[in-house]
DNA sequence: CGGGAAAAGCTAATTAGATTAGCTTTATGG
DNA sequence: CCATAAAGCTAATCTAATTAGCTTTTCCCG
């Protein structure tokens, strides 16, 4: 029989379509064999175990993130950049819940963590997308942690619980933004 | 032998605490029973299953968030509101993280859950909370959801990749409460 | 007081998943 | 061509959830 030739990268990609489709905590073993056509204990030729596996992912997760976060922030400065930011944020957590709960779900497994370098490019595209605002370096860490609270509590809302409300969730975020924007700006 | 003489509620209140201490997500019916001091399979005698439990769990530890945060608001108003509002939420985040996490990331069971309406009770704090500040009916809607977003992002960001940050998140957390408190209160 | 049913436990057995051990087959570089 | 590492596989173990069916308390009611 022809064999399927899966590199580990092969192996978290597809985990990481399957976290999206059935959700991150649903992501077994199995489920990812049986997508890739090989028995399961197979996987662990790729992956130590289930928890290597998810770090994969999120790992994976927050690399194309920051990638996204980079381009949608370049060349812009001030409301635009902030809201190129959120929205492009937002929209990977619509578009990927599975890898998005992942990526800010996984705990670091050290200083070393390549999950902490991915996350730190972010944080650094967030921190670039400030620029233009002249916030106090003092500020800057507590700024930057309030837009992090902000988005990442916001995706996490919508998930689980979808504002029960009926307003649109998309006027919510665009009021956010604005809130964001003109706090940001005010003097201080 | 003597019998235990449980019910759903110090069966529920049993694993809760257990939450608090191993983490919501590693509650499992098998640490709880030990603890209970009877066999796991009793444990289906005060509920339907694991997911029940935890459910229940969640309802509870709502109905406890409710009951501190409208303690906390009542009589106080505009900022005096809003940072005893806050407090109270990251306090309660702090000390009870599995009651937290499970309160925030249960999924409902429909729209008679009384998750729902332990839910409904804390945002009516909330609300209440933002009185003081003049906030158009229109607008309301928008400020209460970017106030969840932006506590329940703390929280869970400071509990899943915390540490990482070098300043205190307590300070992060006061320039938090002063940013929400300026930008409630500008005009708009 | 006595009987009996419901409540609260228990043991045994099943099932799903993760993981390990050890064997087999395919590619492929020399 | 062939030795060997990589990639699969089957069989077996272990943990956790759950179900079935039996036993023992409780305790209400006549």
């Amino acid at each position: 029989m022809p064999r399927a030739g899966l590199s580990r990268r092969d192996v978290i990609a597809a985990a990481a379509e399957l976290a999206d489709e059935v959700g991150f905590q649903q992501l077994t073993m199995g489920l990812l064999a049986q997508r890739l056509g090989i028995r399961t204990p197979s996987l662990y030729k790729h992956v130590t175990d289930l928890a290597d596996l998810k770090h994969g992912v999120a790992t994976q997760a927050m690399i194309e993130v920051g990638e996204e976060v980079r381009d949608a922030v370049a060349g812009r400065s001030g409301r635009d950049a902030l809201t190129a930011l959120l929205g492009t944020i937002r929209s990977y957590a619509m578009t990927h819940p599975g890898q998005y709960a992942a990526a800010n779900s996984t705990r670091l497994t050290g200083p070393d963590d390549p999950l902490l370098a991915a996350s730190n490019r972010v944080i650094g595209s967030i921190s670039a997308a400030l620029r233009g605002y002249g916030i106090a370096d003092a500020d800057m860490v507590h700024a930057i942690r309030t837009i992090r609270s902000t988005i990442h509590g916001f995706a996490l809302l919508q998930e689980t619980d979808g504002f029960q409300w009926s307003a649109d969730p998309a006027d919510t975020f665009d009021w956010m933004t604005q809130f964001i924007d003109r706090g940001l700006k005010a003097d201080r």
